[in-house]
DNA sequence: CAGTGAGCGAGCTTCCGCTTGACTT
């Protein structure tokens, strides 16, 4: 017999929250939302006031079943889901779906898990919010009008399978726009000017300061007339300044915030940050990990107090409350931290260990003390020259919290590390021992990365705690996004340095614009992009969901009926679909980028059925087009007619080898050798397919052949075929017409006879087969 | 795996947010 029903959406929630209560109570979780919108035919009915045809979702029946079998025995059902739109909205849907009578039912809400807030939350039941639970459908009916409104309108113009949505097609316009940004970017440069002094400190020893110049010289002659003139120049203090300064520790995490840092700090993407806060959180170490609060509960405030005066002192406490800054947030749950502060480690994989550790020390500095500083600014006066040599230097007086934790910059700061000055007095002379003059180039704006691509969404408001991972891997699945390292390219630099009155000028090389785990666009994410701008300009505004998010808080506050807001939204944007629909044009992205020279046709750059390719010549020419695929890197849109014509190149003949014709092309794995029917990769930053010679090719095709030797163990004739066995990327293993056969565990692959690999095949899945089931 | 890019047409694709497993490799 149940007494108590509490529902929760977690099981891990729960299980905690079942110790709290007494033994009436049995905690029960309905794993998030229990149903939804059918998926059939848009799941609304339109004309008859976007009534929403909800259903229990196939994954949930057997949940609701048994959610339905206590609720009828219970006496009182608690519906305890988070205090959000969401939560609310699952609290109605649950009161729906299990029929709850209305004086047997009691909706409560507590958002942090302790044994005083839950008993605190039974003491204050409330009703449901019905306006709340329309602000969430309203939500809902929204998102799945735009989606599945949009999404066909792709499907018949760019591309079938295409997506649209209110938050996918935002989040790959930022990184067009930003891809364009990139695009438009010159690159300038300027010469930075540091000057080296000898001193003496005050154990008479000769130290080094560096100065930096505060002109930045934007030609080469201005930066050698500045050296030449302080060839004969007189340098001294003008200036010394001492500040005090300080530094606070951020706020303890949330989702965004912990997806940045184990980004920066332990490379992990925003999936893999999940997956291991989610592991963390169901073995009891942590709170939850979907949340949008920076807020921590007086027990763990209190915890904190007394690890750090226990472990520091209580000089370095300082009891801190952080409010979120964040658009839109809602604060169900309190912000990620250790479930228990005595835990300054925790057992279980590398990644936990080290996911754990980051958030136990972020929660713990955010409760610390200021770190102090003094800051001495030094200006050099150049006699007789209207510039001066700046140098600053910083000493800690107190580390405070960053005894405990220092976060990391997404931009690497050149000059900001912690330099120590020599004493120095004003008017002293300084010896300069060396000026150098460097020229410097500006850098375009960065490329996002998953993360930070995550918390440009969260400034906009843009999705959820929940929804950040899963919105980066959509977009990379649909392919409009893809993440992948780029090879930087070269260039020279100058540098002018003047030493014992002489100066020097040399040119060094450097690399720029290497990109790492970078998100890029794809044409096909810059084509709907573009077309989406055009055609529903409102939806792909970046402040289209703040705004649509404040007629939800409206209908929160029951100041706005959710079916009104919906048709002021629905009747304008149906019309711009039929428009859509209904206007021919063309949407692949033709690009005419020039005429080929030899046969003077046109050269066009499109999307084909294999993805951005160009081709000479038109479909309904006499002679057929010839058409070749863009290379990793580049666009549709800035394609050049003579990078085009570089790719009809190939493939090409080199000569001939063994009596068989050498030709050299590049496939979908790259640039390629061709002799004989048999493929040999060119080396990857080494070779260069359109200048690559017959000899070099020769040389690689005997390369492979010395490899490929080593890599037959044995081989048997069977049935008019061959059975080989090799030796793999894995280990040996058993290849028979073309299908690749795992070798039994503990056996000798040097000794496996004929008769023993045919039993391995007959009985052996073939692993070729069950990747191309896969797909 | 190292090519392909025509055209027809049936049947399918798709959203965002809230939760975990159940599947592979």
């Amino acid at each position: 017999m149940v007494e108590n029903l509490v529902i929760v959406e977690s099981p891990a929630k729960a299980k905690t929250i079942e110790k709290f209560l007494g033994k009436s109570f049995t905690v029960m979780s309905s794993f998030g939302h229990i149903r939804d919108l059918a998926k059939k035919n848009l799941g609304i009915d339109i004309k008859n006031n976007f009534n929403p045809d909800y259903v229990v979702s196939d994954d949930k029946k057997k949940i609701v079943a048994e959610l339905k079998k206590n609720v009828k025995e219970a006496k009182m059902v608690w519906l305890a889901s988070d205090e959000d739109r969401e939560g609310e909205a699952i609290a109605w849907h649950l009161a729906e779906v299990l029929q709850l009578d209305e004086k047997k039912t009691k909706r409560i809400v507590f958002n942090e898990i302790t044994k005083e807030a839950i008993q605190n939350a039974i003491k204050n039941p409330r009703n449901i919010d019905k306006n709340l639970v329309d602000a969430q459908q309203a939500r809902r009916i929204l998102d799945r009008l735009v989606g599945f409104e949009l999404s066909p309108v792709l499907w018949k113009k760019v591309k079938p399978s295409l997506s649209a949505g209110r938050v996918q097609s935002v989040a790959v316009r930022l990184l067009v726009d930003r891809e364009r940004e990139i695009i438009a970017f010159k690159p300038s440069s300027s010469y930075k000017t540091v000057a080296v002094f000898e001193v003496v400190d005050n154990k008479g020893k000769k130290v080094l300061l560096e100065a930096e110049l505060d002109e930045k010289f934007n030609t080469k002659a201005k930066a050698l007339e500045f050296l030449k003139a302080c060839s004969k120049a007189q340098f001294s203090i003008e200036d010394v300044v001492t500040k005090p300064s300080k530094r606070s520790p951020s706020a303890p995490f949330t989702t965004s915030t912990l997806q940045q840092e184990a980004s920066r700090k332990l490379g992990f993407s925003v999936s893999q940050t999940m997956t291991i806060a989610q592991k963390l959180y169901e073995a009891g170490k942590i709170t939850y990990m979907r949340t949008d609060s920076v807020n921590l509960s007086e027990t763990a405030l209190k915890a904190c107090k007394e690890v750090i005066n226990k472990e520091f002192g209580n000089e370095y406490h300082n009891l801190r409350q952080y409010k979120t800054k964040s658009k839109g947030a809602q604060e169900a749950h309190e912000a990620i931290r250790p479930a228990y502060f005595d835990q300054e480690t925790v057992q279980g994989s590398a990644a936990e260990k080290k996911l754990y550790s980051l958030i136990y020390k972020r929660t713990l500095a955010s409760q610390m003390s200021d770190a102090l500083f003094e800051r001495t600014t030094v200006s050099i006066k150049v006699e007789g020259l209207p510039y001066h040599f700046v140098a600053t230097g910083e000493v800690l007086k107190f580390d405070g919290f960053l005894k405990m934790y220092i976060e990391s910059n997404d931009e690497e700061s050149e000059s900001d590390n912690l330099k120590i000055l020599p004493p120095l007095t004003k008017n002293q002379p300084l010896n300069v021992k060396n000026i150098t003059s460097t020229e410097r180039f500006t850098h375009h704006p960065p490329r996002y990365t998953e993360a930070s691509l995550v918390r440009k969404l969260e400034e906009l408001g843009i999705g959820r705690p929940s929804t950040y991972a899963p919105i980066i891997s959509t977009i990379q699945q649909r392919e409009y996004v893809v993440k992948t390292d780029r090879d930087g390219s070269e260039r020279n630099f100058d540098v002018l340095k003047l030493e014992n009155k002489n100066v020097t000028e040399l040119t060094e090389k450097e690399t720029f614009n290497a990109e790492k785990a970078k998100l890029f666009p794809t044409d096909i994410g810059i084509l709907v992009t573009d077309y989406l701008v055009d055609h529903f300009k409102d939806i792909m505004d970046y402040n289209f969901t703040a705004n649509v998010e404040k007629d939800f808080d409206e209908i929160a506050e029951g100041k706005m009926l959710w079916t009104k807001m919906l048709d002021a939204f629905y009747a304008p944007f149906h019309k711009k679909v039929e428009m859509a629909i209904a206007t021919r044009e063309n949407t692949k992205g033709d690009r005419l980028i020039g005429n080929d020279l030899v046969s003077g046709k046109p050269i066009i750059a499109r999307i084909g059925r294999f993805g951005p390719m160009v081709q000479i010549g038109q479909s309904d020419d006499e002679e057929k087009p010839r058409y070749a695929k863009l290379q990793p890197g580049q666009y549709i849109e800035t394609i050049t007619l003579e990078q085009a014509l570089n790719l009809f190149q190939l493939p090409k003949k080199l000569g001939s080898y063994e009596n068989y014709e050498v030709s050299v092309g590049i496939g979908r794995f790259g640039p390629y050798i061709l002799h004989h029917a048999k493929y040999y990769s060119l080396v990857k930053g080494v070779d260069d397919p359109y200048n690559i010679t017959l000899q070099r090719a020769i040389e690689l095709i005997n390369d492979k052949r010395e490899k490929d030797k080593n890599k037959v163990i044995n081989s048997f004739e069977y049935q008019k075929s061959e059975i080989q066995v090799l030796n793999g990327r894995f280990g040996p293993y058993i290849c028979y017409n073309k299908e690749n056969y795992k070798i039994p565990k503990n056996t000798d692959a040097t000794k496996l006879t004929a008769e023993q690999c045919i039993d391995i095949i007959q009985k052996g899945a073939s692993t070729t087969k069950t990747k191309k089931k896969r797909k």
